[in-house]
DNA sequence: ATGAATGCAAAGGTTTTGCACCCCC
DNA sequence: GGGGGTGCAAAACCTTTGCATTCAT
């Protein structure tokens, strides 16, 4: 049974949206050129260790903990050390390839490829999804707010908690 | 020299907003109720530590992580132990005294009384300073784009984070 | 060649757990 | 009186740090 072809639902009966694009071979090397220019900027050196965990990160486009990323990065290569995982988040995350989305449930910091467009979240209660969405309205509201307030909005984190209308149904 | 009367502004030169109304004695005795009938109803206990931590909590307003929590409450009372703080952050959470609003720069979730009206959080990457705010419409479009998606929204967090115009005027 | 990056292990910091004792109901 | 609650210390857990070695430039 292909796995990719069985679910077509989430745990709560919600059909799956549109996966996102899959990382093509042509983005992957965009982002090869986008990381070798970061870390020769930076003074920084290109190492084997750095790119495997790019290349695992950008192919798996979910929404992983620092553990997450550990755990993946030495399955595909066990030889990488713990400590070299996590000192290498903080570089992608300046390179521009990671970003830090939103704290989970269980309290810990989230990690997501780094996109053009900025994108909220909702979290499912009744299956634990992390949907994305994103709304040019809400955007321009957070501006409108802050600026009243007197400041300048340089990023914001917007996580909605909800109940899903196919869980009821199901009820 | 009283610190009250002395700072007017916040270090990047913002005047201080009107602060919350003080915690009354009746305000106090509202809670308590609250946390006896929660306790009861859980068929949990009431006892000394829990009222010591309650208290100590909805005097201080403020933005506090695990870790400050401990440290006030056993400020107040050595004897109380570090575990049962710990284990007690859950408990008032649950009775509706206490709520995770956000994830500092640090990491770390943040807890603050929870009062009626729900409002979300703008830090100053200035100043570090956390203002509240709140706004109907941000609440009525979060509450239509989740429902666009099919979602009945239970909770949200949102925080912005921002440069303030005051530091600005001192450059 | 040289200094940054790595892997390992040890240390650090935070939170949870086990257990004997205590005390609210 | 009994079961939940507590304090203490140990354990568990996650992340960072120190250091000798390797490796990219």
């Amino acid at each position: 049974m292909k796995k990719n072809m069985a679910q077509k639902t989430l745990p709560c009966g919600r059909p799956i949206a549109v996966k996102k694009a899959a990382m093509t071979d042509a983005r992957l090397e965009e982002y090869k050129q986008m990381l070798r220019n970061y870390l020769s900027n930076a003074k920084l050196k290109w190492t084997r260790q750095r790119w495997a965990m790019a290349k695992l990160i950008l192919k798996t486009a979910d929404h992983m903990d620092a553990q997450e990323i550990v755990e993946r990065v030495r399955k595909v290569d066990k030889n990488i050390g713990v400590a070299t995982v996590y000192r290498n988040i903080k570089v992608l995350c300046d390179a521009g390839i990671l970003s830090i989305t939103h704290q989970g449930i269980d309290g810990n910091s989230r990690y997501e490829i780094q996109e053009k467009g900025h994108h909220d979240h909702i979290i499912c209660l009744d299956c634990n999804e992390i949907l994305e969405f994103h709304d040019d309205k809400m955007d321009e509201l957070q501006r409108k707010t802050a600026s009243k307030m007197g400041f300048q909005v340089e990023d914001h984190r917007n996580v909605i908690h909800g109940h899903c209308k196919y869980l009821k149904k199901k009820k």
